[in-house]
RNA sequence: GGCCUUAUCGUCUAACGGUUAGGACAUCGGCUUUUCAAGCCGGUAAUCCGGGUUCGAUUCCCGGUAGGGUCACCA
């Protein structure tokens, strides 16, 4: 079996500082999809090596978060796997191993210098306006690594061949890096953990990661990487550089900092997880051809990463109300009415009153609005108004009485059972036709039933509030006009 | 500032070097059940600028401009 394609093994790596959002889980699913569509690996790993930056209960959010969106992943902190443990905290003695490793072969040394000392060099460099590169300042006799002693020394990559880099990114095709890149990085810290740019490179060693997903601010720190590649001798994964999504004043990339939101407002909004899936997919790829509604197995199918764009876009929530609206259009009735109802009071936790709300609507919150506006009231209690608006422009009051006496004739008329919309448009139509406009008619019914300037059309609303209370309501408007 | 990187309608995008530069969102207009919404039909609207290569450039090359990223014991 010489030549066998090798397993696609993706991963989704965040980090536990706080809530997780767009540009993230966009991460996420272009890695999730490409596993999926390969019959490969997703992982999920959390990378908690900044202690001081770690927020309690950010890696449930994270979880929380994919489980919304039905992301699944194959390995993880939660559900274990064969590359256990998943937190880069519990894997503290792989680094040390591969640190060792380095040291051995000249490649890492311990810096003798505290933080603030650098830090000396580097504003003193800085004031001098020249770049700071703590290779100008490597040590002759660095000390031996005192790993895990208290008063500990951080690692540095001793860097050997000072060069420009040059890779092959499957988005983005040729990259390149100037010899500024590639300075003594840290590896591991003096409190013990690695950093990023050390632990993902072992970790996704040991996890046998095929392919790397990532935004495009990693493009400078790659040099560091690659030349940690090197000096280990093993194999790096593919590259795939994903286009940054600029927040909606189109000034900055989406991020925490720039007012990018908690994911999981989406949830709270009302957003369907797979209208989200659907919005996040076409942030930064298209596929080919021209339909942009896709399904989740629809967005594995097409998902290529050939297609992935290389320009950044905007966020755009306009879009996205839109995607929401047409996956709501595609929801089963029963799943329709379990969402509706969740944000109905339950007097208006009916039926019939599921179309008219959403074919108005882009997202359920926005039920909160329609309701908080009154604007469902009428199906539950009588309209308060002021009579004259009951008049349709310059016919008056008698007409209307007079229009209004017809309407009420011909409905009461119809029997219970033929009491539906289509009918009472065909019967309302034939009288509204026969008058001088159909206004006259129209508007006045409409009104005495929901009392409202805006509202659903009057054939649907006696449907819905039913022939008995479309009656009644017609008489109170009569009276009320005498 | 150094290094890296990007550039098509307002926005997101499509277009083997040859297209009336296509689609979607938004917007505007019309139609339908003279409100609202939905739906249908239609309109306005783009290749950043300057050079080059080529019979021909949105597409390839160079320069400029503008945007973004990065220069941490953060990821």
């Amino acid at each position: 079996m010489e030549n066998q394609t090798q397993k696609v093994v993706t991963r989704f790596a965040p980090s536990p500082t706080g809530f997780i959002h767009i540009g993230n889980v966009r991460t996420a699913i272009y890695a999730w999809a490409y596993a999926k569509k390969n019959n490969g690996t997703f992982i999920l790993r959390i990378e908690d090596t900044d202690k001081a930056r770690e927020v309690e209960g950010s890696i449930e959010h994270i979880i929380k978060s994919l489980k919304w969106l039905n992301i699944n992943w194959n390995e993880g902190p939660d559900i274990g796997g064969p590359n256990a443990p998943y937190k880069q905290s519990e894997r503290l003695e792989s680094y040390q191993k591969y640190a060792k490793i380095l040291i051995e072969k000249g490649y890492a040394y311990a810096d003798p210098y505290t933080e603030e000392e650098v830090d000396v060099f580097r504003n003193k460099a800085i004031e001098e306006k020249r770049p700071f590169l703590y290779r100008d300042h490597r040590p002759e006799n660095p000390p031996i690594w005192n790993v895990g002693k208290s008063n500990m020394q951080s690692l540095r990559f001793k860097v050997k061949n000072i060069k420009s880099y040059e890779w092959t990114d499957l988005v983005r095709g040729k990259l390149s890096a100037g010899p500024e890149a590639l300075d003594d990085f840290i590896l591991i810290k003096s409190d013990g953990y690695p950093t990023y740019n050390f632990a993902h490179i072992i970790d996704d060693l040991e996890m046998g990661v095929t392919h790397v997903m990532r935004g495009d601010e990693f493009i400078s720190s790659t040099p560091k990487f690659l030349s940690i590649y090197e000096a280990l001798d093993i194999k790096r994964p593919e590259y795939a550089t994903l286009p940054p999504i600029m927040g909606s004043d189109g000034k900055k990339k989406l991020g925490k900092r720039d007012g990018a939101k908690d994911f999981l407002e989406y949830e709270k909004e009302g957003y369907l997880p797979e209208a989200m899936l659907n919005f996040l997919a076409f942030i930064g790829w298209s596929p080919k051809g021209e339909k942009e509604i896709l399904t989740s197995d629809e967005f594995i199918d097409l998902f290529d990463i050939k297609q992935i764009h290389i320009s950044g876009g905007k966020y755009n929530e306009e879009k996205l109300d839109w995607i929401n609206k047409e996956h709501i259009k595609l929801l089963k009735e029963e799943d329709l009415e379990k969402y509706v109802f969740a944000w109905l009071p339950i007097e208006l936790q009916n039926k019939k009153i599921i179309p008219i709300i959403t074919e108005r609507i882009s997202k359920f919150g926005d039920i909160k609005t329609m309701v908080g506006n009154g604007e469902l009231d009428f199906f539950y209690k009588e309209p308060v108004y002021e009579k004259d608006k009951l008049i349709y422009k310059d016919t008056d009051k008698n007409k209307t009485i007079t229009n209004l006496k017809e309407v009420l004739e011909i409905l009461e008329k119809t029997e219970e059972s033929q009491f539906n919309k289509d009918n009472i448009k065909i019967f309302l139509m034939e009288l509204a036709d026969k008058s001088e406009n159909r206004g006259q008619i129209l508007h006045p019914v409409r009104f005495a039933l929901s009392g409202l300037d805006k509202s659903p059309d009057p054939f649907i609303l006696a449907d819905i509030l039913g022939k008995k209370e479309t009656i009644n309501r017609i008489n109170k408007a009569i009276s009320a006009l005498n």
